[in-house]
DNA sequence: CTCCTAGCTGAACACTGTTTACAAAACGAC
DNA sequence: GTCGTTTTGTAAACAGTGTTCAGCTAGGAG
């Protein structure tokens, strides 16, 4: 009897409907944007049935949190095969690539508080997303780049430094304070900064 | 006849002690412990009246931010006279126990966007902080430290990295990724990635 | 004693997230 | 088909939010 099987995935996909119109409604207008009565307009359901399939409104967030690094993580896993040094560079740019064509997921996947989950998660998407670039970093390391010795450098720290740097160019793109410059200088700075971080 | 004298002073009382009430609830819930009933209520007055003195509540959130720069500041300002590298240490080391003792201000200095200025303004708190980080890093790469020609590096990029380094780990503890560490293991990593940071 | 004005507020508006009592539909067993 | 149970859905309410505005009141000027 298929039915309780059924049900499941009635519920599966009455989450993603749900989860779709938040999804729209948040592109648009960030989190605040996002209202339980706007999602549960959209879907022609009752504000109130939303919560038969999610806890409250930060299980959804966390839910758009997820997806924004599941596009991150996607982007990451393209860029796999190439050679350590390119990887890197590359997974750098995409990551300010990121920032600028989905600022509203960047504020919520690094800036706000309010969807990060409540415990850490190795499996959870933006430890392994930081996992990846991590990893990516460590690689670059061990090809013990031009004129440099790679001895006791933590990876973590590493990567943590040149992601740091990175992410801050990111928030200034976010928030609006490097509006004044357009794609190509996008491009130009972030070359400098990446120079300076890669040593 | 020093009437609209002492109406300025009244005027300027009464913001004191409505952002005095404000602090109060802010470091207590962050910002959405902030309401303006619960602020109207400390100070013995309608909500309607605060809006005689602030705009809006971001008006409100604006001006802790600000005053959380100036503690910032007053610590980065102790430190002007020291020699560039220890200065450099100092001011990362301070920048991180700023984090962790004052986490809400540094969430809404940092991390949120609801507080940020619309327009950049080089006179505002949070550039003048930055500005003189800067320095000290600028100042730092001047000196030639130990075994680096210092040619052609942009010291605004740099600045940024060493930030933006700094910056994530802060981040983490403000958010509680780091909870798991006592203060001195802090100073431990902290040391590791600020090695890293410096080159 | 009037008039004016600055300071203040009660009440309302349009929202918000969330809970609950209740109805309707779908299902399993007989 | 009919009963009882479970699932699914909702209207209405609760307790809050930021914000606005008509109207009140106390104090000074003429």
């Amino acid at each position: 009897m298929g039915i309780t099987e059924r049900r499941e995935r009635d519920a599966a996909l009455m989450k993603r409907r749900i989860l779709d119109a938040a999804m729209h409604l948040f592109t648009e207008g960030g989190l605040e944007a996002v209202s339980m009565r706007r999602v549960a307009e959209r879907i022609e359901y009752s504000p109130a049935t939303i919560y038969l399939y999610f806890r409250n409104k930060v299980a959804i967030a966390r839910e758009l949190r997820r997806r924004g690094f599941e596009i991150l993580i996607a982007r990451q896993q393209q860029l796999a095969a190439e050679q350590p040094e390119r990887r890197l560079r590359k997974l750098c740019r995409d990551y300010l690539r990121f920032a600028a064509t989905h600022p509203r997921h960047y504020e919520i996947m690094f800036l706000s508080a309010e969807a990060r989950p409540e415990q850490p998660d190795p499996q959870e998407a933006g430890a392994r997303s930081w996992g990846m670039f991590r990893d990516a970093v460590a690689e670059w390391l061990a090809k013990a780049p031009a004129g440099r010795q790679a001895t006791g450098i933590d990876p973590e720290a590493a990567a943590l430094s040149v992601w740091g740097t990175i992410h801050g160019l990111a928030v200034q793109l976010v928030t609006g304070g490097l509006d004044f410059l357009d794609s190509q200088q996008h491009d130009e700075v972030l070359d400098e900064a990446l120079e300076f971080a890669l040593r």
